[in-house]
DNA sequence: TTGACATATTCCGATACAGGAATATATTAG
DNA sequence: CTAATATATTCCTGTATCGGAATATGTCAA
């Protein structure tokens, strides 16, 4: 086996600095296939796998104009990724108030000698 | 070429399932790798594995006691991430309030026909 | 020192990916 | 209908995994 299928799971099409950079420029508003090619120096045969496997996971969705292919942003499909982070931020700021306690602790006891 | 080193960034580390168990294991406190191995039902080796990948990305960090090795999360070096994904949830409140604004013209179309 | 325990590393086979080149499939224009 | 444009798909090669098994390294205990 190697890595879980990249086609399954946010996680894994995010975890592809080409993909990320094509959700950044679609951050910006729909862009057909070949804006996406201009923009990013990217060759056309690349974009559109990259733009299928971000479409399998939902990161993007797709609509026809004429022979062209706009393609927008999906970001409700990051929640997975947002979610699972968020536990870890909850860690962090516990972390952070136990340093506060710490600090608060250190200052009582300054004071008590002071005194 | 294949996927771009999953010892060189964040987000190719937390692609991987095993390593998100992992990672959340380690959540709850520092734990040693005998440890994981028994709550993840993983094999040895491959906890150890992973566990390199992770330390490599600086998601855990690891101090010995004795003959065991008590491997501790790090969840400042999931910034990368949430600084990533922060730009998109920026883009989903906004087309959250595109759709206010929207909702709201309506309101005020309604009441001028209203009056 | 010898042996038991805890962890890390190496070797292996299978899989799956990225990226390039060539080609196939629309769709519009003339 | 034919040519041109826009995009998708297929074929290929090299490489990077993952997971298992075996083994190596390190540390304590008697």
């Amino acid at each position: 086996m190697a890595r879980s299928s990249t086609t399954s799971d946010v996680f894994n099409a995010v975890a592809e600095a080409r993909r990320r950079e094509i959700l950044d420029t679609l951050s910006a508003g729909e862009k057909a296939v070949g804006t996406i090619v201009e923009d990013l120096a990217m060759s056309q045969p690349q974009v559109s796998k990259h733009l299928r496997v971000l479409s399998e996971v939902g990161l993007v969705s797709c609509r026809a104009e004429g022979r062209r292919r706009l393609y927008r942003l999906e970001p409700a499909r990051l929640r997975p990724m947002h979610d699972w982070l968020a536990r870890y931020e909850q860690a962090r700021d516990e972390r952070l108030d136990r340093m506060d306690d710490y600090l608060k602790d250190l200052r009582e006891k300054e004071n008590r000698s002071d005194s």
